[in-house]
RNA sequence: GCCCAGGUGGCGGAAUUGGUAGACGCAGCAGACUCAAAAUCUGCCGUUCGCAAGAUCGUGCUGGUUCGAUUCCAGUCCUGGGCACCA
């Protein structure tokens, strides 16, 4: 009997399907464990083998756990909201709901052929009603609270609202609050909501009518069509995450992410400490307030600089100035955040004619702006120390600026220094301190004087949560005179409307704009932006826990029992957005007493990419003729992308190639060997057909470079438990590396191999029910450890190996013995589960390997009486010795040196140190 | 510029705590079986020297610590990823 793959793997999906194999209850006495994959976006594309490399080793732990005696929560679902469906629909006519559906079923039919344990009657789609009612419903309980500062998390609104009806604010009494017009009242709560409205600045495009996302500008210019992009205040909803920047910091302290991944949560919040500070402003009223994290410097502040968005800018500008000011502000207003962002090292920056004040010695300083000072940053402007910061310096120098020296020999007049361990000259009160020290003692200072304070900052703002789209979730909102009224939970969903066309309505709003019925509603105007695509994605881990719950988004009975997702699998791309808003929707939810734990994510694992391995054929610029990579350097050529698929390693297959695109169907090709194939006569080497050798270089996977790989083909080819096992072989799933096809023979092998310790092809059956010996056992042993230590460690591609070198020894031993194979089995099981379960039941067994208990490894089948030492001399290894493993020191050393080998080397001297680690080495140092 | 990962045979990679560098697989070479091919099996397979035994060098590079370094430390180069005028 042959190992037929193609039979087995449809005959066993078959079957688990029809016994609900994967079928996950709430209920029950077993432990549980919640392994989640970041759900994909459909897009058209379809799966490559990039995708399935982080849910093959989910599946495979997943699957680990159920036969180590845990109740598995492993779901599967798709993040369907987003721009590229839209995209779509606005070029073809498609609708996104259309071309959505028809997605996700590609994708689920590539996913089911890999053979993933997933329960399928828990999947999500973000963007069905039945799922986005409840991402409404969350927004609703965001915008219907507010962050207590004084008890540092979530509480109701109508809990301040009390508040300020009683007892008012530090702004103004319960009178006071109570006489506001209800408008006023609103705008205040407004300020403190959770998911609030505010102006906000969006790229806008005139000729398009549109809002653009950043990735969409290119250049200062739409990526559509060119036109003109400028920045422009609309209405925007945000979510006020900055609330929770300190949690989310701390609470990185308590999860098992890389510490990479860390420091780069940490590095986005970007929390710093400093002090704001106001400078008057000589000959005005106003006041200017800078934040700076070194107030130790204040004596060296050469100048100030706003942002050109700057409130001050205006009144502040002298009428000598104020042309080259406002010819300033027309260039800034031209130039995209993208350029702004991109041209670091051009200086650009203008003169307001005014000068500030330094509150300590009463020197008069330049204000200046400049768009290197952002106006979302701390108070949008700072004050300038040449000597200690490199930017400053710059620009003090581009504008001959003179600069003041306050740490002595530290500034070589060159560069600026920042370092803190100078001691100040040139600073007043400061003067002979250690700069570190000098901070609070100026900030002090500031604060008694009363002209600023202690303040921490963060890099992180409020994420804007609107879009001007349709494919996203409608705002459970209607705008009734200017006060933003939201729906009743009861009134959920609020669903997506049918459109015709994609394009933007009036004002730059989204396309919902141009629905006059569905937009006016009695006595308001409802919002027309949609949600963004992480708002979905924010709580789905949540979902697959209680997903046909229509009471509420998630049962407090479920969440209780599933609790954290143990082990979160996916790329590092998501490392800051959407693993910070999720992290930020779990502790609102948190503190709302919806769920009981305020941290997503206990351990995430993140999969490296696999690139691709692109392949070029050379092509003589000018001809239809192409040169083997060995002779391209004898001719002028232009690299080709090839389709990978049509090359065997680097060899071309050039029929294939002449059929893939018909302008090389007369292509003409030079080989290695330099003779030629053409069409008519083919290819006639010396000896026999000669090649065509391809270049190759490794790139990202994608279409346009022709390197995709479609899993669907190697699974028709190999199997899918081929297919599983080759993913988890190319390597550590951490780790980032390029896909070649070629290996995969290796693993196919390595099955069929197993097949045969099972059955023979002219025999048949061949296991046997023979008592197995020790050093058969001894074989089995060896792998249940280090299988099993590889698979709790997310080593895949080692425990393959592993099993590799299993099947090679039970091989050469002869050993077809079902005491010892089924327990193989049952390893292999997270692996290869098709094969599994089909051996598994050809060696009579009735219930299904899925379900079989783990082997436990007994560590007295390992045990050695002697053990093989190397022994260096002088740290170089020289030969080997059998010792006893109970063997002392003394002996060893007196056996040492009646070696041959060691005698050789010592040339009768005695050694000056015998080392002798137990178990490990042994060496000899003369 | 800053932050993070990484650099080991022709290739993917292994070496879990400082202790035999190159497991396992691919590719390659030689052989067995076969009329032949496929499949399968056996052997070889980092460099240089050598018939061999063996020696020599060898984990990006330069140093250091150590009886011993792919592993730890300092410096440096390169590659990949992320962030980016953050005061």
């Amino acid at each position: 009997m042959e190992y037929d793959f193609r039979e087995i793997e449809k005959q066993w999906q078959e079957k688990w399907k029809a016994g609900k194999a994967y079928k996950v209850s709430n209920d029950s006495a077993k432990p549980k464990y919640y392994v989640l994959d970041m759900f994909p976006y459909p897009s058209g594309a379809g799966l490559h083998v990039g995708h399935p490399l982080g849910y093959i080793a989910s599946d495979i732990y997943s699957r680990y756990k159920r036969l180590k005696g845990f109740n598995v929560l492993h779901p599967m679902g798709f993040d369907s909201f987003g721009l590229p469906a839209e995209q779509y629909a606005l070029e073809t006519g498609q609708h996104p709901a259309e071309t959505t559906r028809i997605n996700i079923a590609t994708f689920k039919s590539q996913l089911d052929k890999i053979g993933f344990c997933y329960d399928w009657d828990r999947e999500v789609r973000t963007s069905d009603p039945s799922y986005y009612r409840w991402t409404q419903t969350l927004f609703l309980k965001l915008f219907n609270s507010y962050f207590c500062n004084t008890q540092k998390k979530a509480r109701p609104i109508a809990d301040l609202i009390k508040k300020y009806e009683t007892k008012g604010s530090r702004h103004f009494t319960a009178e006071q609050w109570n006489a506001f017009s209800k408008k006023e009242q609103e705008d205040i709560l407004m300020s403190r909501r959770l998911a609030f409205s505010a102006y906000g600045e969006v790229n806008w495009c005139e000729a398009l009518g549109t809002v653009l996302a950043n990735d969409e500008v290119v250049n200062g210019v739409s990526e559509r069509g060119g036109f003109p992009v400028v920045k422009k205040k609309m209405r925007q909803w945000y979510l006020r995450i900055t609330a929770y920047a300190d949690r989310l910091l701390e609470g990185l302290e308590t999860v098992d992410f890389s510490e990479s991944m860390k420091e780069m949560q940490r590095n986005w919040i970007g929390r710093s400490e400093g002090a704001e500070v106001e400078f008057a402003i000589d000959g005005s009223e106003k006041k200017l307030r800078v934040y700076t994290t070194r107030p130790d410097t204040i004596f060296g502040v050469d100048f100030m600089v706003l942002a050109p968005e700057h409130e001050l800018v205006a009144s502040i500008t002298t009428a000598e100035q104020k042309q080259a000011i406002d010819e300033y502000l027309g260039y800034v207003k031209s130039r995209s955040d993208r350029e702004r962002m991109a041209e670091v090292k051009q200086i650009t920056g203008c003169f307001t004619g005014a000068y500030a004040l330094n509150p300590f010695d009463g020197k008069k300083i330049p204000v200046w702006i400049a768009e290197y000072v952002l106006a979302g940053y701390g108070t949008g402007a700072i004050m300038a120390v040449p000597c200690g910061d490199q930017r400053d310096y710059s620009f003090a120098k581009h504008f001959n600026i003179p600069i003041t020296n306050i740490i002595g020999s530290h500034y070589n007049g060159e560069e600026a220094n920042p370092t803190k361990e100078a001691i100040l000259e040139n600073s007043g009160f400061l003067n002979g301190m250690l700069m570190k020290d000098a901070i609070s003692v100026a900030v002090n200072k500031i604060e008694e004087l009363g002209i600023g304070k202690r303040k921490v900052n963060y890099k992180m703002r409020d994420a804007g949560f609107s879009r001007q789209r349709y494919w996203g979730e409608p705002f459970p909102i209607t705008w009734k005179d200017g006060i933003a009224v939201p729906l009743d939970e009861s009134e959920l969903p609020l669903e997506l409307p049918h459109v015709d066309k994609y394009g933007p309505g009036p004002e730059g709003e989204g396309p919902l704009a141009n629905l006059n019925d569905w937009v006016n509603v009695e006595g308001g105007r409802r919002e027309t932006s949609t949600m963004p695509g992480y708002a979905g994605s924010s709580w789905y881990f949540l979902r697959y826990m209680d997903p046909h719950n229509e009471q509420s988004f998630c049962d407090r009975k479920a969440s209780d029992y599933w609790n954290q997702v143990d082990v979160y699998i996916g790329g590092t791309e998501h490392a800051v957005g959407h693993l910070l808003y999720s992290r930020m929707w779990t502790k609102v939810l948190f503190d709302l007493g919806y769920i009981s734990f305020d941290e997503p994510f206990k351990r995430l694992v993140n999969q490296g990419m696999i690139q691709g391995s692109s392949r070029f054929v050379y092509r003589i610029k000018g001809k239809n003729e192409f040169v083997s990579l060995g002779l391209k350097n004898k001719y002028e050529t232009d690299p080709l992308h090839v389709d990978v698929n049509i090359v065997d390693g680097i060899e071309l297959n050039i029929n294939a190639f002449r059929k893939w695109k018909p302008e090389f169907s007369e292509a003409i090709f030079i080989c290695e060997d330099g003779s030629l194939n053409t069409p008519i006569s083919g290819g006639r080497g010396a000896g026999g057909e000669a090649k065509y050798i391809c270049g190759s270089e490794v790139e990202k996977m994608s279409k346009s470079k022709y390197n995709t790989v479609n899993p669907d083909v190697l699974v028709e080819k190999y199997g899918a438990d081929t297919f599983r096992m080759y993913e988890m072989f190319l390597g550590p799933v951490e780790a980032s590396k390029p896909w070649d096809t070629k290996g995969i023979e290796g693993v196919h092998r390595f099955l069929r191999k197993l097949w045969r310790l099972f059955n023979d092809e002219l025999k048949g059956k061949i296991w046997n029910e023979e008592k197995a010996t020790d050093a058969e056992l001894k074989i089995l042993h060896k792998a249940i450890k280090k299988i099993e230590e590889d698979t709790e460690r997310f080593s895949f591609n080692t425990a393959v190996s592993s099993f590799m070198i299993c099947v090679n020894e039970l091989a050469d031993a002869k050993c077809f013995k079902k005491e010892i194979l089924e327990k193989i089995l049952i390893l292999l099981t997270p692996y290869a589960p098709h094969i599994a379960e089909e051996l598994w039941s050809q060696l009579g067994n009735n219930g299904s390997v899925l379900d079989a208990a783990y082997p436990v490894f007994d560590g007295k089948y390992l045990v050695e009486t002697s053990k093989d030492y190397p022994v260096s001399v002088n740290g170089k290894l020289r030969t080997n010795m059998s010792l006893p493993v109970d063997i002392q020191q003394q002996e060893v050393e007196k056996l040492v040196v009646e070696n041959d080998v060691v005698q050789k080397w010592l040339e009768g001297k005695a050694p000056k140190k015998i080392i002798f680690v137990k178990g490990k080495m042994i060496n000899v140092v003369i």
